[in-house]
DNA sequence: ACCTGAACACCGTTCAAGT
DNA sequence: ACCTGAACACCGTTCAAGT
């Protein structure tokens, strides 16, 4: 057993290495928002000194950067065994985005916002040429097939992320703002708010824009007009 | 001509209503992104006491709101004369958005994350029910097709957005992370980089997800499996 | 009625000091 | 080598005072 008085949250427990810091930043983003993460909410949350944080990260943005790239390295590692059709391989890979983003909704749009080289190269599966060209993507298409589906992905789920997060009220400080949440949410009837708040829905929502886009895209060689 | 000793920035020349602070408060944001709009630079640009700010809005979070809001509300002005195919002018409110949310590129996050109610009732160009069943939609599928379609658009700008500003290094205070930024450039093949950061290649790529969408989302009453 | 400026409780970060 | 704590320059906001 730890003694009583080692600190406000037994430090020493975990060695304070640099993965201990960006797991206990991301309880914070969790808990509070991206503004939650703060070096001094940091260290009580370590049970150490704010500054002991600058011996393993140059600085906030360092450590910052280190938590993304921490998110966006899962985004690589698609759980098995996979289909053989490379169509609904990319479906796969595109379930496994929205499931990894929702995981820490608070920072979905910085995850979104980043190049992913893991979808390029690296991890178990990737997005590569061979894909698109075994799904039946002309070469030439095939960056212009990419964007618009990784675009789709991470755009559709760091809006729902972000609607969810805005109809829950996010920084519910005053209770103002949520009464006009209340009018808006009443002058709701298409976009069916309710509809968008059940995750159950929403993955459905998401499936079929995926498998829509991936149609739309393979049947014609252009949608533009001439 | 304005006297020499009347402010840093010639105070009194706009009487300091709520909208010149939100223009001064898009400038800022602008310039030096989120981070950049503080109530002591609002203050600066403004050539007034940063606390005279606190006469029109109740505190730093209601003026942040407002410049959101005014945003939004220019999504619903869509440019006419509007074709008469209802597809047609889906896509052209779809540009429209993109148009917008790329005038003030670093507010683009925070404009797509929030619901908006103009797209749904006011506004000379509505999302409207009437408009999806004129294009062919079975009612029951409207809010499924709103969804995809809302999301795809905003979420593909935002996207847009995030990846112009991090490769063009937005908070450029340091130079180390530029160097990694080259080295990225070079692993990204599949990608293109080039291609993503051209904005005549992006707008094609818009277009063509949006139609690609559309017409997934047209020929077939599902696609989901059974 | 609107603006000012000192003050307070935060924040990230520097630096000299401890062990 | 790693952690500490005082100090500094910021931040949003309160409040008493000016006009």
């Amino acid at each position: 057993m730890a003694t009583a008085d080692d600190g406000p949250r037994r430090r020493g427990r975990r060695p304070l290495d640099r993965q201990a810091i960006i797991d206990a930043a991301l309880e914070l983003i969790d808990e509070n928002g991206i503004d939650g993460l703060t070096m001094r909410n940091l260290g009580r949350r370590l049970g150490v000194d704010p500054m002991a944080v600058y011996g393993h990260f140059e600085d906030k943005a360092a450590l910052f950067e280190a938590v993304v790239d921490h998110e966006t390295t899962r985004l690589a590692a698609v759980p098995g065994p996979l289909p053989d059709d490379p169509t609904e391989i990319i479906v796969r890979v595109g379930l496994h985005y929205r499931t990894v983003l929702l995981d820490h909704p608070n920072l979905a749009p910085q995850v979104a916002g980043r190049p992913l080289p893991q979808e390029v190269r690296a991890g178990p599966v990737t997005l590569s040429l061979d894909l698109f060209r075994a799904a039946g993507v002309a070469d030439e298409d095939i960056p212009r097939v990419a964007n618009a589906l990784t675009r789709f992905a991470l755009g559709f789920v760091v809006r729902e992320a972000a609607e969810v997060a805005y109809w829950a009220g996010v920084d519910d400080a005053d209770q103002l703002r949520r009464a006009r949440l209340a009018e808006r949410v009443d002058e709701l009837d298409l976009r069916a708010a309710a509809h968008n708040l059940d995750p159950d829905q929403t993955v459905l929502d998401f499936e079929l824009g995926l498998r829509a886009l991936l149609h739309g895209l393979g049947t014609h060689r252009s949608h533009l007009p001439a």
